[in-house]
DNA sequence: TTATAATATGATAATTATATCATAATTCAG
DNA sequence: CTGAATTATGATATAATTATCATATTATAA
């Protein structure tokens, strides 16, 4: 269950909000102030932020700084004035995305599952079948099990998420990997990198099913 | 620069976009309807499509699907239609964002790069003093060198990375990088790796500027 | 200052990574 | 089907990584 807070102070709104959130599995905290927003994301904590702009003890756009400084935390602005000045000056804060009101209840849902969907997949965690690669702690695991991937398997995985329904050709890989291509390394030590890297990622490395040769033009993986 | 596909087939709108978007430094390519789109996708590469709903030749949300399904590219739709039904459909198709016309060009912008930021194409970079941590890449370098940095010490890194201005524990150390704290792994082997890593990250591995020794407490770095 | 705990270093053996070779299996064109 | 090109595999030598030992150094409290 996501926990959302939501900086507001029309109670009408706020109401609303609650409601509407709640029933869509959502837990929902309000603050109606700057100070009480940036001291609840201090004490307790969130997973996406809902912020309005005109608050009445000053705008949004101050809180946003505040948040998006001390923490990650996504935050969605809300604002009735759609003018293009807030628009820019929100992204330009960190703001994950920005909705106008009066905003379709649906269309708030969408967003909010997109922006905790972005934010929570770039650059962390990719699924690749069933191996998960975790950029953050820099190591990759298949069904939960570890996968004690060496310094060049590991960049090689890298290259073929970071390219997904691509195909990769030797010569880039080679590039992506060993910065030269062709001059200094062998030209087999690729096949038997990608060799090495479907023994520990694939089920039946005889029957490769996340690399795929692609014959000659290279490898891919589907997205 | 940032390569673009936009899937219009209004004239006008076209001849807006790529100029306005041109001199916004992107690079944009045209195609007008779905079987143009798609042949685009998988012979040239983009870092991204801006993509309408309605098209002559059919919607546009099928034109999502296939690009979802064989690459990774974010998809941000244009829209004269702001019902409901398509905001939905639009983000369950995995499309990364969604608006309406008529737009504001400064704020297509804003969604542009927020978008790019988000899906994690404008790169995962870290800045540690001299010392660059790419995960997109799963390199480290200094000074442009690369640092031939094995997977523990570049996991070891990364946790101080994602830690900066934290002090971190040997435990709490321990048991990032081999999961489990003090009773399987020698008490001096995280002592050892420190030593390792500083060697080969700073500058004069005797007085460590990166990585301080907090006594008593464990390791930190600065933010 | 001295004793003690904390951290650093140097050396080691076992393991794993790395690059390359030789050879086998496979695809696909002719 | 046959042969050439492409890809896969197994084996090998070298180098690097990894975990641990013993020992040295450092910081701080008494």
């Amino acid at each position: 269950m996501y926990r959302i807070l939501l900086v507001e102070d029309d109670k009408e709104i706020i109401d609303n909000l609650i409601e509407f959130l709640s029933k869509e599995g959502f837990s929902v905290k309000n603050a109606k102030g700057q100070t009480a927003a940036i001291e609840l994301v201090e004490k307790e904590s969130f997973d996406l932020v809902l912020l309005d702009v005109s608050l009445a003890d000053g705008n949004g756009f101050a809180v946003c700084s505040a948040i998006k400084s001390s923490t990650c935390l996504p935050v969605i602005f809300l604002t009735a004035s759609g003018d293009e000045f807030s628009t820019v000056t929100g992204f330009d804060l960190g703001a994950d995305d920005y909705i106008a009101k009066p905003f379709r209840p649906r269309e708030l849902i969408s967003r909010i599952k997109n922006v905790l969907r972005l934010t929570g997949t770039a650059g962390n965690i990719t699924q690749l079948g069933d191996v998960t690669v975790d950029t953050v702690k820099g190591t990759a695991s298949k069904n939960g099990k570890d996968l004690f991937l060496s310094a060049l398997e590991y960049r090689l995985l890298l290259v073929f998420i970071n390219n997904r329904g691509a195909v990769m050709t030797r010569t880039k890989l080679l590039e992506s990997i060993w910065d030269i291509a062709g001059d200094f390394v062998n030209d087999n030590t690729l096949t038997v990198y990608i060799k090495r890297l479907r023994e520990k990622i694939e089920d039946d490395p005889q029957n490769p099913e996340i690399i795929k040769t692609v014959r000659g033009l290279g490898y891919k993986v589907d997205a």
